[in-house]
DNA sequence: AAGGCGGGGCA
DNA sequence: TGCCCAGCCTT
């Protein structure tokens, strides 16, 4: 099968059968289509698009993003993952208010070196936004390809990936580009699907050489599988007379940095230790302690056990409660700040607690 | 419980 | 260049 004969089937299925009415699929500006494929890099479409309207709702343009505070920023990224993402769009939209007043770039050498933007990321904004001839490889990418010349081994692997690189290089019109991109994650997305593929309404069935070996699921292959271990810690939801819990930031970087997270007591689940550990730790006296049943975060790497610990504050006036990474948090009044995943559940859980939802 | 996803950072 | 890291959702 030509390149041509491969765009051209693909650009007929996606006029009639692809998807038109996403939301960065109108009024498509670079700023537009950036925040959709950061968004879009570790996040289902669905999953996005909320997050999508409220983040274009409050950043309007990039001047705005750029001015932003980044608690706000990451406010509207809670339990999108990946909090790095949302710095780096940050500081990449400070970046081009400053290096190029404020015009997103327009080669694809200056938009990769923009922090959290890769080949192709950069491609993808430059093709859909700008119609410039730049091919784009992401998950739906490969998968699509990968089954279509039935190239085996998995597709981190850098000969894997330099030969799928190629195929998208050569397979990429160099007119309608923008159809063409939209068009491959398409269908990549909605037929050339991970499990399930519905390959009867596929373009290229003709010429899929995984289909013609019915070995569709074997492809993509999958990655290297290892055991991951698991780390324990212990997490205090520490209210104090007012019923407002104590959040503390983050470092910057690392796991969820930057938001903001419960105090981790480094001791054991006694009443003894945990006492001893906040008043060591926090200068903070506790009482009424109350132990919970562990719940089980996982990353990539490692599994995450958590153990709630639910204390009160006697002593609350303390000077450490001066610092700048230290905050009561009211649940029933939520301000703007980035909350991992599972604190957003502990915190939400103790505001049910709290004002009666459950007892 | 396992797998998938794009890019950054460092040896 | 090759590895490790990150966090959520879907299956």
């Amino acid at each position: 099968m030509k390149p041509g004969n491969f765009s051209s089937s693909l650009l007929r299925w996606h006029d009639a059968h692809g998807r038109h009415d996403l939301p960065w699929q109108s009024n498509m500006t670079a700023y537009r289509i950036w925040v959709s494929e950061i968004m879009l890099q570790q996040t289902q479409v669905a999953t996005v698009i909320p997050y999508y309207q409220r983040f274009m709702q409050q950043f309007a343009d990039i001047e705005s993003l750029a001015k932003a505070d980044i608690d706000l920023v990451l406010h509207l990224w809670t339990g999108l993952g990946y909090y790095a993402r949302a710095r780096n769009l940050h500081k990449a939209a400070n970046i081009i208010c400053h290096d190029y007043a404020g015009q997103f770039p327009e080669t694809l050498d200056a938009v990769i070196a923009l922090p959290g933007i890769g080949r192709s990321t950069a491609a993808a904004i430059l093709a859909l936004s700008d119609n410039q001839h730049h091919a784009i490889l992401d998950g739906n990418v490969k998968r699509v390809l990968t089954r279509f010349f039935a190239i085996d081994g998995w597709p981190g692997k850098p000969e894997v990936e330099r030969l799928l690189w190629q195929h998208a290089e050569n397979l990429t019109p160099i007119e309608n580009t923008a159809q063409y991109t939209q068009a491959i994650m398409d269908l990549g997305a909605t037929v050339c699907t991970r499990t399930n593929a519905k390959c009867h309404q596929c373009p290229l069935l003709q010429h899929c050489r995984a289909y013609a070996n019915d070995r569709v699921t074997n492809y993509p292959t999958s990655k290297p599988k290892k055991t991951i271990p698991v780390k324990k810690t212990i997490m205090l939801l520490l209210r104090n007379k007012d019923n407002q819990v104590l959040l503390q930031q983050r470092p910057p970087s690392g796991i969820w940095g930057g938001l903001w997270s419960l105090p981790e007591a480094q001791c054991d689940t006694t009443q003894k230790a945990l006492c001893a550990w906040s008043q060591n730790e926090l200068k903070l006296t506790i009482n009424d302690i109350t132990i919970a049943q562990p719940l089980r975060h996982t990353f990539s790497h490692f599994h995450l056990d958590i153990t709630p610990v639910y204390a009160s504050v006697i002593n609350e006036s303390s000077a450490i409660m001066e610092q700048a990474d230290t905050v009561w948090y009211n649940t029933c009044k939520p301000d703007a700040r980035g909350l991992a995943a599972p604190v957003k559940k502990l915190l939400d859980t103790h505001n049910d607690v709290m004002t009666g939802v459950i007892t």
